[in-house]
DNA sequence: ACTCTAGGAGAACGATGGTTCTCCGCGCAA
DNA sequence: TTGCGCGGAGAACCATCGTTCTCCTAGAGT
């Protein structure tokens, strides 16, 4: 009759993805992902020994689900420059989400940023491999400066989200979509 | 003895302002703003019927200091480019401030932004006050489309003051001006 | 001097939060 | 069958929060 531990595990991080997102990590207290998991507040504890552990955890997950997103529409591409550009065909799928609420790790950051380390170490290494991502594309489109052109992209990336965020409408994405077609003419070798 | 309506008004609202800011408004607790303003809760409760009240005028007040800090910066250009580029000159400021933590409706947006409709209509204004800001700018420089060219300024802007909060650096003000001025050369007719 | 009232300090109140504890039933090893 | 231990439901506990209330002091008007 238990429910295994692995299903216990995902119905809880399930449950904590929708509500944290959704309301912010602070907002929402372990008795409403008690029962928006159905897993019972003793159980919880042994699986996440605090509320902390559990938002790191909300974090990790949505961390690997972004990136893997990202890289299949990345990878659905193969003109490098066209990879390029697919980051903000992934952002436009992402902001026409019905759920979609920013980045939930700038979110998070906003929130609790001075007050956990912690939370603050997980959203610098998440942009950072978004960074990163951006540099190898950028690297394998024949930028002079690669890292250079990774910034200016990531500028228009987390510009979109957070207006996508607030305005409610998708339309940052396609903004920066336009913007990131001239600085691409701007900055890659014409072939 | 007792401190005049205005001194208590600007106490209050200094001490919101630093709290709100640095730690998120809902890790702040009124009294936390009562020590830190030397206004006593009943007084504190007159002066704004409830946190959502402070919250609101701490808002406002932020709003109406960064729209002044902005023009400041702009109006110091004459030449219509320049003046563009100010605003970047002005985030790279803003950065540096010791107390720098991101834009306050950002946060707080993504804090209350689904649960306090005033929040997140706040948050849509200032940003709006800004598109405008960078239209008219736009405009003043000669672009064709001068909204499309706001938009694209504008993701660099949010683009850098998130990215600049996490990371902790400055150095976003500058790669989103130097992204500023390839849209520029790109977009604005030769002189 | 005697009210009268505004304001200060802080207790009080009811709600909610994170975390732990109690009590109970159920499936399994001997 | 008899313990035994895991897990469920939810009460309990202690802290904190937004808000209000009580009590008291001190100054203003007469």
């Amino acid at each position: 009759m238990a429910m295994d531990t692995d299903t216990a595990q995902r119905q809880v991080l399930d449950a904590a993805d929708g509500l944290f997102y959704e309301r912010g990590v602070q907002a929402v207290g372990m008795d409403a992902i008690r029962t928006a998991s159905g897993v019972s507040l003793k159980r919880l504890y042994q699986l996440f020994p605090s509320k902390d552990a559990l938002i790191e955890a909300y974090l990790d997950r949505r961390d690997a689900l972004w990136k893997s997103m990202l890289a299949d529409h990345v990878d659905a591409a193969t003109d490098p420059r066209e990879r390029i550009l697919a980051v903000f065909d992934f952002l436009d799928d992402w902001f026409r989400q019905r759920d979609f609420r920013g980045c939930a790790f700038i979110n998070s950051f906003g929130e609790l940023g001075t007050v956990s380390p912690r939370v603050a170490e997980l959203a610098m290494q998440h942009k950072e491999g978004f960074r990163q991502a951006l540099t190898e594309l950028s690297k394998a489109a024949g930028a002079a400066d690669p890292e250079r052109l990774a910034d200016h992209l990531i500028l228009l990336s987390e510009g979109a989200i957070t207006r996508s965020a607030i305005s409610g409408s998708p339309d940052p994405a396609l903004r920066a979509r336009e913007a990131a077609v001239l600085l691409l003419d701007a900055t890659l070798p014409r072939d």
